[in-house]
DNA sequence: CTTTCATATGAGCATTTGTTCATATATAGT
DNA sequence: ACTATATATGAACAAATGCTCATATGAAAG
């Protein structure tokens, strides 16, 4: 047996020469892919997901958003942490109270393209 | 202390009566937001990300696959049968190989737009 | 029918994740 | 300074996730 590469090796590779290449040509770089799934990361919890449709409606404080979506204020205020960190959202402070609302348009494109696969 | 939901309660609500009844509107179906968070939860890994944007290039078979990306044929199979499961990659039997390739268009246009927010 | 090769799949395990609970911080009013 | 209210945050815990390893399935060739 000899040696081999952390990936498995069959018989031979179906893929020829030229598409190996353009498939490294075309694949972006290793760090965009990281972010990119971190970014879909975000999207993938209803909550989140719940909160940033609400945020469409209008600029919002914690308490209202929690009451809104029947959830507590900790796991409102924890999950806005996450979507702050991805810049998502951005927020507002006014005496006591903290006013969420979306941080630009790419946000709304995203969900609605997804969407779109959903409801089809 | 009165009783009270599964939401905290904060003084008073900060949105109006037609607020709230705007959001009640425009939110999706439950159902929806689900199946929404569902296909992004997908997305939201480096691995299937890297496989999808293999997939772009050419249909290819998992071996295939699991080399361009130096990882082990199960790994591969497993994320595959995820992305199978959420009829983002469609397969093709030919003998003992199994060519897997995109199930449609909206697959890129997703990641297309969440590259956009990556990459700016 | 047995062997071989490509793929699929179940169990196990370490890591990540989302929520709760308790508590800290920040601001305003008394 | 003390209290009340809105929000943030750390620890803890259960649930979900992604990989590995071993093994099963499926198809072609001998």
């Amino acid at each position: 047996m000899e040696d081999r590469n952390a990936a498995p090796r069959c018989e031979f590779l179906y893929v020829h020469e030229d598409v190996v290449e353009q498939v490294n040509q075309a694949m972006p770089q290793e760090e965009h892919l990281f972010d990119l799934a971190e970014l879909f990361k975000v999207f993938g919890d209803s909550t989140r997901i719940r909160i940033l449709y609400v945020l469409f409606e209008a600029e919002m404080c914690v308490c209202d958003i929690a009451q809104l979506l029947g959830m507590t204020q900790s796991a409102i205020s924890h999950q806005l942490q996450v979507l702050k960190k991805s810049k998502l959202v951005k927020y507002r402070r006014e005496g006591k109270t903290v006013f969420y609302s979306l941080a630009d348009d790419h946000v709304r494109a995203i969900l609605d393209q997804g969407m779109e696969h959903v409801t089809e």
